[in-house]
DNA sequence: TTGATTAATGATACCGATATCATTCAGGTG
DNA sequence: CACCTGAATGATATCGGTATCATTAATCAA
């Protein structure tokens, strides 16, 4: 079908090109670009009749052709373990806060704590460009590291540090948080003292806390007891189950650390139904320092993790490696704090 | 720079192409991308021996460029409101569950109840050029409508339905949802019942609950008082802050229905923390039946929404609409259940 | 006045995939 | 054997922007 020049058929479904707005305001289509992206190059009257012809036909530029040609998609692939835990919503929220401003879009995947899914979902991020990419941890497969590598993604951790990462990364020290509190623990004269823990295998915020709950043990001259610990999905109904299985099976238990207060939460239910009280009984101590935790009575004690800082700094650090930087700090901890309230 | 036949600069940066693998494959560029992706039309052999290229390239397409040509980007965008309350991160979890397998990717973004922001994420979208739209409710900015309409974008609006929405809805009714919670909590006898609702401005499922409630009081005879009813933030802290205002100012209320059950929950709280029983002292009844809710004892009275099956059926429908059918529902109702548990 | 420099704009090519149309060739038919 | 059909593949153009280099006009130093 050949177009005749007067012809424009309502059915022809022809989006507004940037063609069109140059053509409107009377110039070339570069000029046109560049009076909507770098305007310093253009003179303010150009601009103004560029932009004045971008409104009008309500154009809306095609990111697709923008980022085939520079090389730049302006979007950043987010990976968190899972979205219903909200602190994760948290750092997300507060990565997008810092983002988008400057222009960028979130992609936002989440693997479910499957390290399998997470290449999957790094293979998608690189078939948009993604210009960056935030992951949770250290621990990914070896290939979705070498299509990074290959594909020279600038990428940023967060939520938990180490020298060993081959990224940067930015957070804070899930063993020296899970050592102090079990300190802290010992310290209160709790005597035995049990551990809920999420999932270890291919998760090394979970493992660090355990290394911390061990060693602090250990430390202080208690014996590690792999009977008084338990793994957990990082679910309410997946903690209550764990503790219910503790009050069952691990009798004279005076304390219970649980390495998330998602879990603390469940455990706490727990006890609730079972007429436990809470410290009397039993003290509880959780991890991470949500909402409900401190508004709970009695307040949970726990370690309160700087999500937000956690975001923000990864937005911003992503934010330099784009533009070019390299004199970044590679470990980047913004520490952690001790909460200590009703439960214990 | 000329380039010489046997350069291979590894600094040169160079990302494998299409045209990398069509020639190690020994194939066109065009064949190569045929059976990447519609293998029918090309003989079995072929296609084993480029998909063995692109292997051993591990070539990942470039879609944008992809997507500039078919002009599809196989990217759904998807607006919740807030990514910090489960129940949202639940929907998009399932919408992404069934969207992923076929190839596409979700754009999530949260306007944090903001219509002017949602507005601005549904201007990057379109420029993302998103096959389509899920959004959260029915009521958007002018502006927004108008650029859906111009640029033709498919779009689903989810958690509420409605026959005078411009688009396809998945959900179920909030007013019918909450009259039928009131209707419940007056037919348990209970003579003065406070309400706790969501903000109201902007947001069309906070509106119809409130409806709901006001006309099922009404239409059991109890006049409607609105010193009996608080605006809340959907936020733990925010319900128990409106529950305290209620229990000061509005004594003798032997009944809550917060319209929320993170609201609901922060009202447990306060209760709690003010040794008032639920419900012995006064009942109270929550929304959208979360973990937390029905874990806690007693369990919160509350209804029950279809998340998942919202996320899916959202989904299932964005596919059709992609593809072109257009006879479907227009309004999918998948409906609620009144849950009667411990606080009521 | 002239050459040099800068500001503003434009012509053309190109990013990397795929749509479209063309071509080749094997097998079937009358 | 000429003709047709369909399967497999390829050449070329194109999607909608922008990089790159070229051009023009205006400003300025010598």
């Amino acid at each position: 079908m050949k177009s005749e020049a007067i012809v424009t058929s309502q059915s022809d479904h022809k989006l507004v090109t940037i063609r069109d707005v140059a053509r409107l305001a009377g110039v070339s289509p570069i000029t046109a670009s560049r009076a909507l992206n770098k305007s310093h190059l253009v003179k303010p009257e150009t601009r103004q009749k560029v932009e004045a012809a971008a409104a009008e036909l309500k154009f809306i530029g095609n990111s697709a052709a923008g980022s085939l040609s520079n090389k730049r998609s302006n979007m950043v692939g987010i990976i968190v373990p899972t979205l219903s835990n909200s602190i994760f919503a948290d750092t997300i929220q507060s990565i997008t806060s810092r983002l988008m401003p400057e222009g960028f879009q979130a992609l936002i995947g989440s693997n479910e704590y499957c390290l399998q899914r997470e290449e999957d979902i790094i293979r998608t991020f690189i078939s948009h460009r993604a210009d960056a990419l935030i992951l949770t941890g250290h621990t990914h497969t070896k290939v979705a590291e070498e299509l990074i590598g290959q594909y020279r993604i600038p990428t940023v951790e967060i939520w938990n540090i180490s020298e060993q990462s081959n990224h940067i990364c930015v957070g804070m020290s899930n063993f020296q948080a899970a050592f102090e509190m079990t300190s802290f623990l010992i310290s209160c004269g709790y005597k035995k003292i049990g551990y809920i823990g999420g999932i270890l295998k291919n998760n090394d915020r979970s493992q660090d806390r355990m290394r911390g709950y061990r060693e602090a043990l250990e430390k202080h001259g208690v014996p590690f007891d792999p009977a008084l610990t338990r793994e957990s999905v990082y679910e309410f109904a997946s903690g209550a189950t764990a503790m219910q299985s503790l009050l069952t099976k691990s009798q004279g238990i005076d304390c219970v650390f649980a390495s998330s207060d998602i879990i603390a939460f469940g455990a706490l239910m727990e006890c609730h139904r079972n007429d436990i009280k809470i410290p009397q009984d039993i003290a509880l101590a959780g991890f991470d320092n949500t909402t409900i935790g401190a508004l709970y009575k009695p307040a949970l004690t726990t370690i309160s993790v700087p999500r937000q800082r956690i975001g923000l700094k990864a937005a911003e650090i992503t934010l330099q490696l784009i533009k070019g930087e390299n004199d970044i700090q590679k470990v980047n901890d913004l520490g952690f704090d001790l909460k200590v309230r009703g439960t214990t």
